[in-house]
DNA sequence: TACATATTTCGATAAATATAGAAATAAGAG
DNA sequence: CTCTTATTTCTATATTTATCGAAATATGTA
């Protein structure tokens, strides 16, 4: 069961975690490649530093928009359709 | 014509106007009323300063989520379902 | 164990944000 | 012209944010 919180501040805290352009640059990678993302990766494709991007996935799944694969020293990222679904349907669809 | 902007830029734009809940909560009275706000309407109803209102407005306007018409001292705020339409399709249905 | 790779955390910093109150501006009413 | 009402702008402030590089942590390999 979730914590209760209102749906203006659920909805709130989604949108900061997508108001910056280079995340959605990676919810729109991972939606269009349709697989998994690792900050290495997402290091090279936008030219930020790892520390950066670290910071953005942290963020994302902070908010519930990505889930996290650990294997070995590397982490995959992928989208949570459940949270989109929920809260932004069809944006994804939009993107 | 628009200026060029990267999608991935005006929907950072976009959602950072609607990162904050008592934006969203501005958006919803606007669009379940159906009907225009004033800025002080909106102090009284969120219990928040009117020049805090005037700066959400402005945000809110600057990124063309919104309308401003104009009548005596007095300005009325209403959505701008254009926007929506483009960049969220969708969205209002969902709030 | 020592080294390599991937990620995270920490420390610092510059920029942006939300907020309020005071002053300024806009427009109508007496 | 003065007063009232509505909004905006200005000033200040406290908080949050995005960013990097360096150090720390995690995991696998020689």
């Amino acid at each position: 069961m979730d914590i209760e919180i209102s749906k203006e501040k659920k909805l709130a805290e989604l949108f900061s975690a997508l108001s910056e352009p280079n995340r959605i640059r990676i919810i729109k990678i991972l939606k269009t490649s349709d697989t998994e993302l690792t900050c290495s990766q997402v290091s090279k494709v936008l030219q930020i530093a790892p520390s950066t991007v670290s910071y953005h996935f942290k963020a994302l799944r902070k908010a519930g928009l990505t889930n996290t694969r650990r294997q070995a020293q590397t982490k995959y990222l992928s989208l949570n359709a459940k949270t989109f679904q929920k809260y932004l349907p069809h944006f994804l669809d939009s993107l």
